[in-house]
DNA sequence: GCCGTTATTGACTAACTGGTTAGTAATAGG
DNA sequence: CCTATTACTAACCAGTTAGTCAATAACGGC
């Protein structure tokens, strides 16, 4: 029983494909763009699916950023194989916490900018995001468990923040990737070069274990606030 | 001899005061809303002045960007006052050579802002700066000179890269700053309180000076790339 | 086989956006 | 004074943008 004979092609329905397409098209538009200057126009004609089929799926670009945003965020997190470090000896477990942060941050651009592109915005979004917030407590309580016992066992310096930890670690690794269009023209080197990648790759786990295996001498004391 | 007798009101013509309050109003809108996100007719209205008078004077929104832009890493340099730092005792010098540059970042949230919207577009605008390149080379002599004073008293480790030590000192103090929105909704702490940024200070400039104070046990053998 | 639901589409629109046209008048130089 | 330049304005334009309408047809349950 030949149906749809020398007629009009049959439509293919695949919502969860077509949903796909949709998102995927949406990340590489929001990254390369950013959310003002991504049009939603290109993004359907980029996902080959009709425009209003996005408004059906996400109902505004906004809502259609959000959802790319929060995909970005999980995956952070679930990628983020930070448990099996708490058992290690502080020392070398600190040493691998620090590097696969920073090839985290090496391997996903796309996280770098949505993270920039969203703070351009006042992180206006995110925080409307219902799923994002319960993923952060996870890494925290790795560093802690870490601090701790390299205090215990006299390795690691006293009084270190978690959260500045997190934040120093986090910070030494972001900004020369956030920023390494400007800063390679500035400072007339190629910062993505694979040679420079590595060599700060070293240059920051040595500078986070430096700070913490050195019995903190220096006293905050006399830098006075301007 | 009266001349504009009960007629309409003389127009007042002050280039160079026009001009100021376009380029005023024009930061304020691209710090705001990004590149993308900023509207020429916004510019107009808020500076009071006939849009095509913008392009009278800028030729086209790229360009009034570019102008803001120059404008503002102009003045980064300029408030950098770093060589009086070059004759200080090395440990001091980078002392306050660290918490200057914090200090610097607080003080101007455009400027962090502008240099994120900038690498969201790639740094397109500012590689077609001829102006901002030459002002660079200053900082990063300020810590070679104190690097290498430091390394003959015998204060500083060997082996320290001026530029990695430079991403450093800024990276600290970039990330919470450009990322403030994010993190203290994920890290459910207010990172703008006063009592933070400082102790955040104290804590980047003791990180990077226990990293150079601290003779370079850790050889970056074992940390293997994923 | 019938029917409500839903995936999908093309055509459309109202508001907006960067940029232009055409013109007026203040000003500086001679 | 005369004239060329320049500061400045109002109105307009063509193209774009996010979002909508109305219709069609594939699908799943009965």
């Amino acid at each position: 029983m030949e149906l749809n004979v020398g007629a009009l092609p049959k439509v293919v329905r695949n919502p969860e494909a077509s949903r796909a397409k949709i998102l995927e098209a949406a990340r590489i538009e929001f990254v390369s763009y950013g959310l003002s200057g991504g049009r939603v126009d290109r993004i359907a004609a980029q996902s080959g699916v009709n425009k209003n089929l996005i408004y059906h799926y996400f109902g505004s670009k906004d809502a259609l950023y959000l959802e790319v945003l929060e995909r970005i965020y999980a995956d952070l997190r679930a990628r983020q194989q930070d448990e099996n470090l708490r058992g290690l000896p502080p020392v070398e477990g600190m040493k691998r916490l620090v590097s696969s942060t920073f090839d985290h941050f090496v391997a996903t651009p796309d996280l770098i900018r949505l993270m920039s592109i969203e703070n351009i915005h006042y992180g206006e979004h995110l925080k409307r995001s219902k799923s994002t917030k319960p993923l952060y407590g996870g890494l925290l309580d790795t560093i802690r468990i870490l601090l701790k016992r390299g205090q215990q066992e006299g390795v690691f310096r006293a009084n270190v923040d978690p959260v500045d930890l997190y934040l120093s670690i986090s910070g030494l690794a972001y900004f020369f990737l956030s920023n390494q269009h400007t800063l390679s023209w500035l400072l007339d080197r190629d910062l993505a070069a694979r040679r420079r990648v590595l060599k700060r790759r070293a240059h920051v786990v040595e500078m986070v274990l430096a700070y913490l295996t050195q019995a903190s001498s220096f006293e905050a004391d006399d830098v006075d606030v301007e």
